[in-house]
Order: C-alpha cells, then structure tokens, then sequence
DNA sequence: TATTGTTGTATTATTATTTAATACGTCGTA
DNA sequence: TACGACGTATTAAATAATAATACAACAATA
C-alpha cells in the first residue's frame, strides 16, 4: 500500500508519469492543483469524506490530505461535520460561479431569452457553453418534469451524444468536430447512447440542415433533448440552448415540431442580440 | 509604489498584519489561498483583468500574480485572451458549483417546490442560505421580472437588511442574532437600507410574529422582498425561500397578502419535507 | 470492559518547491 | 522611432510545503 509517492527517484526532468493535468514548466504551482485536486474528490463520490477516503481518491498522501482538506476547511470552501470528522463540500463554493456567471455577458444576453422559451410550453430550458469535449451547462430555468440533477448548472456532458453538442458540432469545421468526436470517450450511459462515431457524424449532418438536433434516452430513460446552436457573427458556434422534455408527457414528433423551431428562435434572438451588442468577445 | 512586499523584517511570528482571512498554523498551505485570492479578485473588478492589475488586487507581488495566474489558467480556472493577454474567469469555475447542488439534499428537496411557488404568480423564487453574516442564495427560479444578478445563484446579501436575512435572524436565538446585527458592516446600499440596530430588531421582531419578513428598495430601487424561514425539526432556521417583486407590477398589500402566505407555504413544505426524508444534517 | 485496529491530529527535520529579483521581449502610445 | 508599461522567462536563495512518525480518539470486537 503506497506505491505512488515516487518523488525521490526523479532523476531527469520530464519523467513524473502523474495522472492527466500533469503540467511541467515552473510558474506551475503544484500546491494549488492538489488543492482543487481535493475538491474534485467529492465529485463522484459520496457527499462526505474522511481524511483518508480524500487521500485515496486523489493519490496524495494522508499529511497532504490532512493539510489541504484543513486549508479548504479555513478558507471556507469545506464544511466539517465535527461529529464525523468528515468534510463535504460548503456553500461557498457556489461563490464562484457567481463570479463567473456575473460577467458573463452571453448569459446576461440568454437569460430573459430562455425564460421567455420556458414559458411557451412550460418545459425547462438550459443554456450550455463547451469545455474541450464535453458541454457544460451554465444556465438552468427549470420547471417541474425536470430531474434535479437536470435542473442545477455546472453540470457538463459528453459532445458525441447530447443535443447540445450535436447541435454545436453541426456549426464546427468540419475537421475540428470530427477530432472531437475522435479523439471523446464515448461511454455508454443507457443502451441507446449512441457512441459510434459513423452514427454520430450522421446526426450532426442532419442537425446542421434541420438547424437543431435532436436525441432520444442518451443519458436518461425517456429523455427526449433538443437543442440549436447560438452563433456568431462569422457562423462560428458559440454556445447551445436545449430543451429537455420527457414521454410520455411529449411525443418525438411534438417535440420536433413544436420545440426544434422554440429553441432555434430563442438561439438566433440570442445570437442576434450578441452582435447588436458589439461585445468584443463575440466579434 | 509597491511598499506590500513586507516579508524580511518579520522578525517576530505574530506581526503580519495582513488583510482579512490570515490564518497561522501549520497544515495551512498558504499557496492555495493565494490562489483562490487571485480568482477572487475578480469579484467586484471589470471581467478582464492583466497580470499587474491581478498583482494590485490581491496584494501579491508581480510574480505571484503571474505563477497563480498562469496556473489556474492550466487547470482550466480562467481563461486568456490572447489577444490582450488578461484573464478571465472562465466556465469551469461552475463546476465547482455543481459538485456542490449535487450532493446538497437541501437544495433538491427544495428545487421542485420553489418552481411550484413561482408558476402561482409567474414570480423568481429563490433559496438563500447562511454564510457568517450574510446570505448565499443557492437555488434561483428565475422568471422575466428579475434582475439578470437576481437570476444567478451564487450571490451573497446581507443578513441584516434583506428579507431572507431578517427571516433567518427572525428564528435564531435572540443572543445570537443580536451579536450578527452588532458585528455585521451595515452599509447603506440606498437610501432606504436599514442600518440601525433598533430598527432591525423591530423588523426580527414583526417577523417572527408574521410568519415571513418584508423589505423594499433595501439593495435596488422599486423592490419589494418577502421570504420564509425553513426550519429543522428544533425550529432553527436552516435557510430562507425568498420571493422578490417589482413596483409598480405589484403593490406592498398585494405582496404582503398573496406572496406572504405563499412564502411561508412553501418554506413549511419544504421544512417538513426535510425531517420526513431524515436526513442526519437536519436533524 | 478491555483490546485491537482504524482514522484523525499534531510535530518535526528535511528538502523540494515556491519565491522574488532581474533581465528580456512585446505591445501600444506619444 | 523611442519610450514606457506590461507580460514572459530564468535563476539563485530560502521559505514554506513535505512525508515520516508519534500520539490521541474513536469504533468494533471479543
């Protein structure tokens, strides 16, 4: 037990064989990555952890643990339950994505957009911005069909299987989605996910004539998802709004007819409003 | 220029008379603080900010703000215009915010009845929890009304002088809730915020005998605020449904007699919700 | 109740990692 | 074109993080 502290025998200078992130380069700062190391912990796993279970899933070991779950605990980005002795993640954290969401001006520009769309059918509406593969949602107006995971942003999605990144990838070069699609893990979550990558290709061809895709039971039972990209001024994509809905409440047909065009008006009003604020950021 | 960087003459080991959080003790890795120091510098300032501004705000010196920086942009933390060279916070940092919904048993036992809330009158409905003195609201039902930073979770306002904060207070032991109103900042946002201890008390007072606390134009002008305390099995308040409307769409005698009751409804749904599910927080 | 194993906490010598100074390149402005 | 401000890269110095270890608290078992 204990077979990952190599540290010592780091003779050259480009070994170091550590799990993904692994940034060389000075300016790096290793402490600050084992810190949000400690945070992501909890992300798949149980709400609380001990020290040592932190220990354990991210390879520190048990005084580094210790001195970064304490640091978190100070900093207020962990609670403690004094009880148990164990941590699970505060508030706070929440903190920063006001921070984020704040500046944001595509979501400022989305907002009363989306919920004017929810309103049409009274189905939840979502805004969702890529991070590498995957799609992440940064704007949730939920209503009651929707699941409460569905329902809490941040959550992020893989692109090959989702309508949110079908949608995006339909307004991608064409190279560059086929790199995504590539080089995506591609699990399956239910058994109709659909993970290769012909299949997928397919369906990004059909988004980009129909303007929005739409996908059936990828990630949950009965889900059906549509979505349509917002664009910028050069076609480029930029972000996708979807709409979940679930049967036997919607047919696939009522959902292509009725929410394919409700998310593709409420993605292009969101466009246009882009460029008619000259935002720099969208040019 | 640059009279910061005191860090040699600290000769003694209790001098260092730094900003706020400064936390001896070893186990405290002051690098991740520094860290989070950094994203936090972008809270109130512009969206963008280069390597010298970031270095000004956070009272590191050049190259701090620049290994920080330049770190949390490798982890994916803040983005880099390229073009400028400054940073920006970017959408992974909703991550973090998600991990956190995600586990909260609060929040989603809470989730369906605030959307129920809002579709009564087509009104936000949000959730708002403690943190120290002031309020964090955790969970937000946006609808057309809203403010776009009233439509984001995250935000944080203070206990004493908004509706969420006074129904909170209006549920704590008195001495306890005496000691936040003395040792809060009490600033004036308008000039209608309530900043006098005796007046706030009063408030606390009334609320507690209403069932629901009442505010207006205490952060934003024509706002009028009402929110309902959900309590644990004791009868300590755990968190505040909070319900914000707009003059002149409605008047304070409407608030107060159809978003009162509908406030405290649900916060009583959702605090007897609670002890049924048995959550060991809650108990 | 005593015993043992496990987990959290505290301490410390060691050194690797962060640091701050500095020099260089690059951009925008006058 | 030259200047000034800012971002970037490099490096010697030493601070601050580390990992080992010992101790304490708790839970499970007998």
């Amino acid at each position: 037990m204990g077979d990952r502290k190599s540290k010592k025998e780091t003779a050259g200078d480009e070994a170091e064989p550590s799990r993904a992130t692994q940034k060389p380069s000075a300016l790096f700062v290793g402490s600050l990555e084992k810190g949000f190391r400690v945070l992501s912990a909890f992300g798949d796993a149980d709400a609380a952890l001990g020290i040592t279970e932190i220990a354990e899933r991210t390879g520190l070991d048990k005084s580094a643990a210790q001195r970064f779950s304490n640091t978190l605990h100070q900093l207020g980005y962990l609670e403690k339950e004094e009880r148990t002795r164990r941590y699970r993640l505060a508030k706070r954290l929440m903190e920063l994505a006001f921070t984020y969401l704040r500046h944001s001006s595509l979501s400022a520009i989305a907002m009363p957009r989306l919920i004017e769309a929810g309103n049409m059918f009274m189905t939840t509406v979502n805004l969702a911005e890529r991070i590498d593969k995957e799609m992440i949602y940064t704007l949730r107006i939920p209503q009651q069909n929707a699941s409460y995971v569905a329902s809490v942003p941040g959550r992020k999605v893989p692109m090959t299987c989702t309508s949110p990144g079908l949608a995006y990838l339909s307004r991608m070069e064409e190279d560059e989605a086929l790199e995504v699609i590539e080089s995506s893990e591609r699990r399956r979550f239910t058994k109709s996910t659909i993970v290769e990558p012909s299949k997928i290709a397919t369906l990004i061809k059909r988004a980009r004539k129909d303007g929005f895709a739409i996908t059936q039971e990828q990630l949950l039972p009965r889900e059906i998802s549509i979505a349509a990209p917002v664009l910028d001024v050069h076609g480029r994509p930029l972000a996708a709004v979807q709409i979940p809905v679930y049967r036997p409440s919607w047919s696939v047909e009522d959902a292509k007819d009725k929410l394919g065009p409700l998310a593709v008006e409420t993605a292009d009003k969101i466009s246009s409003a882009l460029m008619a604020s000259g935002n720099q950021n969208f040019a």
